[in-house]
DNA sequence: TAGATTGTTAATCGATTAACAATC
DNA sequence: TAGATTGTTAATCGATTAACAATC
C-alpha cells in the first residue's frame, strides 16, 4: 500500500502544509549540496526559514518520517520523503497554450521537472511561432491541440493565452480530456466539476503586497 | 479620517478576504461593462463565482458599503468602494530587475496599472537589452539601479533575475530604499524585518494542483 | 403583505500554537 | 546524567459558515 493512502483513500492534507513542503524541500536541497550536513532539526529549519519550529514539525510529520530526538531528521531521507509524498519521482506531462512572453518563460524554465511536471510542448495560433523550438520544446499550431491531448493522454494544461481566448481554449482542453488547468490569465474559467482549475492570480498577490506595504509605511511615521 | 482607519491605525484585514476582493472586482467590472446591471446581490455574485454568498457578504462588508435589502449592492458604487479600499486610485511606481522572458512578460503587461502598480522601468546587466524598450518601458543597466531607486523614491521592486543573482539584487534594492519586493525567483531572500517579501512560489501552486489532480484521478476509478 | 436580501451576532471548523511525556 | 528534540495530544485562534432580526 502506498504511503499516503488508507484503503486506497488519500489522506487529506491542509493546503498551507502542501504549499510549505516545497519550501522545506528547496531549503534542504541547498543544505545538502552546500554543507553536507547529515541531520537537521525542526528548530533549525524554522530558524532559517522564519517558520515556528512546531509548525515545521507538524508539516514534516505528514511524510511519516521518523526523526531522532536530540538530532533531528536525516537530511537525505527527509528530501526523499518529501519527493515521495509529493509524487515528484514520476513526472507528469503537460501542454502549454499561448507562447507569448509568459508562455515562453514557462516553456524555457526547466525547473518544473524537479517538481514532477514536464511541459512537453507549446501551442499557439501565430504561424511565425509554429514549428520553432522554445527551451527545447516544439511549438505546434493550436489546431493540433485536441488531437494531441487525446492521443498522448495529457491531463494537465497550462493556459497563458490573452484573456479573450482563455475560455475558448479551456473548453477545447476539457473536451479533449484535460483534467487540470493551470490558469495564468485573469479570466474566471467555467469548467465541469471534474476539472481542476489552479488560478495563478497575480492581482491577488499584488493586493496583499500593497496592503502590507501600506501598513509598513504607515508604521514608519 | 480615511475609510479604513481608526485613529490612524489600519484595520486588520484577513488575507483570504484581501485575495478575493480583486476577484469580485474583475467580475463586477465585466458585469458593468457587458450587461449594465445596476444592482447585484451577494447571492448572485456567489453563484457566478462559486463562492458561498455569506462569504461574499462578509468580504464586501469590509468596504463598508451599504446594500439595499431585496436588491443588493449598487454595482457602480461597489466597484468604486473596492478601488478605494485597495488604494487603486493612486498608483504606486515600481522597478523590475531581470528582463528575461518572465521579466518581459511583466513589463509588457499593462494590466497592473489597474491594480495600482506602475512598473516604470526594467533593469538588466545584458548590454544587448540595455537602452531598448519593452512594453514602452525603458531598460537600464542594473548598475543604475541604486541611484535611480534613491532619486525617485521607489518603494516596490520586482525581482525576475536568475536564482544566483536574487539575493545580491535584493540587497542592492534594500540598501537603496526599497521596502517591498515581489519575488518571482525560487530563492528564499534574507532581508531586514522592515522590508516585505511577497514570494510568488510556482512550485507551491504546482504542488497543490498535482495533489488535487491525484485525488481527482483516483476518484475516477 | 410576502419574500428576498442585508447586516450582524453566534456557532462551527480547521489550522496554528502550546504543552509535555518519551527518547536518544 | 542533563538537555535538546521528537511525537502526540490538547488549547487557542481566526476564518468560515450558520442563524436570524431588520428592512425594502
Amino acid at each position: 500500500m502506498d504511503k499516503n493512502e488508507n484503503n486506497g483513500k488519500i489522506k487529506f492534507i491542509p493546503e498551507p502544509t502542501l504549499r510549505r513542503l516545497p519550501v522545506y524541500y528547496q531549503y534542504l536541497k541547498k543544505l545538502h549540496n552546500e554543507k553536507r550536513i547529515e541531520f537537521i532539526s525542526a528548530t533549525q529549519i524554522g530558524n532559517d526559514l522564519n517558520i515556528i519550529p512546531i509548525q515545521v514539525k507538524k508539516d514534516i510529520a505528514i511524510t511519516e518520517i521518523t526523526g531522532k530526538p536530540k538530532l533531528g531528521y536525516n537530511v537525505r531521507e527527509l528530501i526523499k520523503r518529501i519527493e515521495d509524498f509529493l509524487g515528484w519521482n514520476n513526472v507528469t506531462d503537460a501542454f502549454l497554450v499561448g507562447v507569448g512572453n509568459l508562455g515562453s518563460a514557462l516553456l524555457s524554465y526547466n525547473g518544473f521537472k524537479e517538481y514532477g511536471l514536464n511541459i512537453i510542448a507549446g501551442f499557439d495560433d501565430d504561424e511565425s511561432k509554429v514549428g520553432k523550438e522554445i527551451g527545447k520544446k516544439m511549438v505546434f499550431h493550436v489546431n493540433k491541440l485536441p488531437d494531441m491531448i487525446q492521443r498522448m493522454g495529457i491531463k494537465i494544461g497550462i493556459l497563458t493565452v490573452p484573456a479573450p481566448y482563455a475560455q475558448e481554449i479551456a473548453d477545447i482542453m476539457v473536451k479533449a480530456g484535460i483534467r487540470a488547468i493551470w490558469n495564468f490569465t485573469h479570466v474566471k474559467l467555467n469548467v465541469p466539476k471534474n476539472v481542476i482549475i489552479q488560478h495563478e492570480n497575480l492581482a491577488a498577490s499584488l493586493v496583499v503586497l500593497s496592503k502590507k506595504l501600506e501598513i509598513l509605511l504607515k508604521s514608519d511615521e
